[in-house]
DNA sequence: CCTGTTTGACGAAACGTTTCGCGTCGCTAT
DNA sequence: ATAGCGACGCGAAACGTTTCGTCAAACAGG
């Protein structure tokens, strides 16, 4: 591996010449520079990162930390990502937290030790004084996505879930639906209680009141969902439409009902916040929110980029990307 | 943040000690021992891994570069890799090849820049001469996933496909199917190859003549096989079966039907080989191969592992991960 | 013509480790 | 006794960069 030594030698200049020119960090005359980069092309000169960064006390790397990769947000919102800074010559180190504070502070920790440019965090949200402790262990430009936190520490991008809320009760009440369950998640994670909000305040909005018995929290497993909706149904006066509030929701919801005997649209309407794609060619396609992965990793790298270069806004800045309603076939209208 | 001088001031003796007694790499009384220790507890040392791998040669970071990671098997497989790399103190950089050979040797790069100890490669197994430019490229311990190479210059993980195969063509042909179509992949990419290869074997097992028209080959994005399948259904004497080779396949496969207005099981059986497992409270359930991920990456950071710290075998080794068969209901017996 | 400033180039220090080679001490075998 | 050897500890070099401070030369203004 050729080295800057190597460069210096063939050119016949210094060492600090040759950073001087590649870096453009102190002026040097064109003759040299010219020189110098045939130099570099002759013996095929790469910089090593790990000198580099040594040096500089910052990588260009950025670190990735999510609950889980296998969900398939979580999966596209990395390879976004890890499209988005590619192109601007970063490297992406990754890691998942299981939902599991101890394992994100830890990894948190370590990315900081590899000196990583920046951090993309999903935060688990939990545990006591969460917030507070993770200002307290980032000492890196950060963005925060899907998830905000009460406290304004940290860029954050994350989905309109108000709005998403919005759209989905003005769906459900154009379609005649009044009994309408409602399946929380965690109290304090934020897109949870977004959502509840929001559907609490549209409901409000279209003057139907909200049958309690019908909103359940929390339920954020599979098989949360799975039991709650199998009570559901079962009641004396079950809800004609359920919202699901993510994946593992909709999932645990449609196999309940499968063991209910009970299909939707049939039987009640589904509807989910958590967009789920195979779509046609299985029934019951659901009808549900997309949320824009794209967009949203765009916004979060720029917004990370303009910390990293200090280019920044000093005030945190939340930024809420609108999702879109897609319609397909899992819910119908009622008398 | 302390480094290895504040500790060695500390405990009253020289950075090469305290570096001895971290490492291990030579002798050093049990007297010191204690005290470097303790001065290291006390100052909260912790090594500075960029300074480490400088002057080392080699990081304690593992690359995986895989063509696209929001497909659910890549998303497994970098869950549980880097799930089984963190808990030996390895941590991982990752990218996506987008199928792209350019970008994969691009990114291969990167990470040797970066000294990566080793790679994890699901390889794009593209382009002329692949397989020995990647020889070529990569000069670490590395480990390909998923598609093997016809030279055995690399440690290997793959399903075994052949196995699978025979599972598949034996259940269809135990419910009666002998007009089986077989989407093929990209000729070249081994598990294509391997799958059809395994076809055509138990095909001849079973004594069934293959019905060539009912094989088509390249089928690998979701629209060809959306295509393909209606030309295949609208056919005078259409099959009894539609092997699927992979999850785009699939897809494509059941909105091609939808399209005609056909349904699986009824008018015609699917099988495939990679499993689709939303399952239950959805019809229909895709009777599948199940991939062992979670074996497939434990063996694969293992035969990693081995390579890294050279306690190898110096030849290169093949592992083939077995899958089984989830039965579900989208085939259904003829007569 | 002198002073002060800018431009261009360089040597050497620094980043935080690991490792090489050397020196000292105490022990054992001659 | 003394040569030889192992165990232990240390100073300094090395890894490949970037950057600080210095310096010579060229150039501007008075």
């Amino acid at each position: 591996m050729a080295t800057i030594k190597d460069v210096a030698r063939r050119a016949n200049v210094s060492v600090t010449t040759v950073s001087a020119t590649i870096n453009g960090t102190a002026p040097v005359s064109d003759a040299l520079k010219a020189r110098v980069w045939a130099a570099i092309r002759e013996v095929g000169y790469q910089p090593d990162p790990i000198a580099r960064n040594l040096r500089k006390g910052v990588s260009t790397t950025i670190g990735l930390i999510v609950p889980d990769i296998s969900i398939p947000w979580a999966a596209h919102l990395a390879k976004s990502m890890q499209r988005a800074f590619s192109e601007i010559g970063y490297n992406m180190l990754f890691a998942s937290s299981e939902d599991d504070p101890e394992r994100e502070f830890s990894e948190i920790e370590v990315f900081s030790a590899h000196r990583v440019a920046g951090l993309v965090v999903v935060p688990t949200s939990r545990g006591e004084n969460y917030s507070a402790r993770l200002v307290e262990t980032i000492h890196v430009p950060t963005v925060l996505v899907d998830r905000v936190l009460p406290q304004r520490h940290f860029d954050s991008v994350t989905d309109d879930n108000l709005l998403g809320a919005q759209m989905i009760v003005r769906y459900l009440h154009k379609l005649g639906h009044r009994d309408i369950a409602f399946m929380a998640g965690r109290a304090g994670i934020s897109s949870s209680d977004e959502r509840l909000a929001g559907f609490r305040r549209t409901m409000d909005e279209t003057g139907v009141a909200i049958r309690e018995e019908l909103v359940r929290q929390p339920v954020y497993l599979r098989d949360h969902a799975y039991a709650t909706v199998q009570q559901l149904m079962t009641m004396r006066d079950p809800p004609t439409a359920i919202v699901c509030i993510n994946i593992a929701q909709l999932l645990g919801t449609m196999a309940g009902l499968g063991n209910l005997g009970l299909s939707a649209p049939d039987d009640v309407s589904v509807i989910s916040f958590d967009g789920f794609h195979p779509a046609e060619g299985w029934s019951p396609a659901i009808t549900s929110l997309k949320q824009d992965i794209a967009t949203t990793s765009t916004r979060a790298a720029e917004l990370l980029m303009a910390r990293i270069r200090e280019e920044n806004q000093p005030e945190p800045q939340i930024i809420r990307v609108p999702p879109s309603l897609q319609i397909r076939s899992s819910c119908r209208a009622v008398a």
